[in-house]
DNA sequence: ATCACGGTTTGCA
DNA sequence: CTAACGTGCAAACCGTGAT
């Protein structure tokens, strides 16, 4: 059987803030979204308070107000440093780590014995707190769902003291466990499959678990299958150590004012493509395909709304002009007039490995390609170096009133010197 | 009928 | 005073036209 761990740091973004703001230990906080729209990180005050996951922040400001909620911009670089950190010390407990997002990873701990698996989450946890200031839960389970389930009992139930081991249970009160949670608690059953499974009955996770896999095949796709094999103590679905270069990367942005016009649109856009070209460039990958895309608010009931996206296809590229071009090219086709546009972004797609990228007839490569990756290779050094702003296309624009709002951003406690306040 | 395709929906953090 | 609602990925799903 294998022994599969489910680490996370609780409250991640809140759980950043106040390492470095102890002020704010104690007091409800929340992180705000791009351009302090909705909350996505919650203190557990805030969460008592009712404030959902995602929550419109412009909803909250009255409640806020009335219980003195501290509300933060979100300072995503403060936040990849901080994983990086974590992600680092828990590599030393296993040599198979999955990092499955910016505050939770897997880690292959078969081998372990029962005691000495407790003994290592309670390690891990002594360890992050020590290294970090951070507060972390852990789960161990037979499969990556189960390892979930066991990290969100941990997480919730206080006499866990953060780590459990699902293996520790008998086969009686394992179920137990899953009897008492809700079936929309499970990796992968969202908003839409939770209320689908529950007009046939299945409320808990157990009913799931223990689900007649015919007439659910019937009725749902492969993956609820998975679902069910992996809560029955099946590995189905494997950890992945190495990341996949993405098929797609996307670049969009909500505007902190409304955008009439086309320039603003064009100079927004071009920072998108910059970005994105970036990632590309990072994967060693070429594009064949960007996606341009421009919205109107879909909130605003009085005003017209308006979407449209237009892919437009390129000799594959990882040339930060050329997909601009490519870009503001399409951007010319679907702009219209006389709208209020609130987000535009793109989506680089037919994504091919430089390796297996064509060249000419002989194999050789193109030498204007050649020269222009050169270009870029110091349009990124420089800016890495520098800070990301220091070398930029011309067609981003300078003023940028377009950019997004951050009321209230931390400062770069972790990577930027100048931001640090020295006391003394 | 079946396939390849593209756009849309779903789920996740 | 008013208006103020995120981002980035993969995969499933679904309609459509071609065969």
């Amino acid at each position: 059987m294998h022994s599969i761990a489910l680490i996370d740091v609780n409250n991640f973004f809140v759980s950043c803030e106040r390492v470095f703001n102890p002020s704010l230990q104690h007091k409800p906080v929340v992180v705000l979204s791009n351009n302090d729209g909705c909350a996505i990180a919650r203190s557990n005050e805030v969460k008592a308070l009712g404030v959902g996951m995602g929550a419109p922040w412009f909803k909250f400001k009255g409640l806020a107000a009335k219980h003195g909620i501290v509300a933060l911009s979100s300072n995503f670089a403060l936040y990849a440093d901080m994983s990086n950190r974590v992600m680092s010390i828990l590599s030393t407990f296993s040599p198979q780590q999955e990092v499955y997002s910016i505050d939770e990873c897997f880690l292959d701990m078969t081998g372990f014995t029962r005691r000495s698996l407790t003994e290592q989450g309670r390690q891990m946890r002594q360890h992050i707190k020590q290294c970090t200031g951070l507060p972390v839960c852990v789960g161990f389970a037979a499969t990556k769902t189960l390892a979930k389930l066991a990290n969100h009992i941990a997480k919730k139930k206080p006499q866990f003291d953060g780590v459990c081991d699902f293996n520790a249970f008998t086969n009686h009160q394992q179920d137990e466990w899953l009897g008492s949670l809700a079936v929309g608690e499970v990796w992968g059953i969202g908003r839409q499959l939770a209320p689908r499974l529950q007009k046939i009955g299945i409320n808990t996770v157990l009913d799931l678990k223990r689900a007649d896999s015919a007439t659910l095949n019937a009725n749902f796709s492969v993956v609820m299958e998975q679902i069910i094999r992996e809560l029955n103590g099946t590995m189905c679905i494997e950890l992945e150590q190495i990341a996949a270069p993405r098929k797609q990367i996307i670049s969009s942005r909500s505007f902190g004012i409304a955008v009439t016009d086309i320039g603003s649109l064009q100079e927004s856009l071009t920072l998108y493509v910059s970005r994105a070209a970036e990632k590309l460039r990072k994967q060693k990958s070429y594009a064949g395909a960007v996606q341009v895309y421009i919205r109107t608010s879909p909130h605003k009931e009085r005003e017209a709304y308006y979407a449209n996206s237009m892919t437009v296809p390129l000799q594959a590229t990882d040339d930060t002009r050329q997909l601009v071009k490519a870009a503001l090219w399409g951007l010319e086709r679907i702009y219209k007039p006389g709208y209020r546009y609130q987000k535009a972004g793109v989506m680089l797609s037919e994504i091919v490995a430089v390796k297996n990228a064509q060249s000419d007839l002989f194999g050789r490569p193109d030498a204007v390609a050649t020269r222009n990756s050169k270009l870029m290779a110091v349009m990124d050094s420089v800016n890495q170096y520098m800070g990301k702003r220091s070398l930029i296309l011309a067609s981003q624009g300078f003023s940028q009133p377009w950019r997004m709002k951050q009321g209230s951003k931390s400062p770069n406690y972790t990577t930027r010197w100048d931001e640090v306040l020295v006391v003394g």
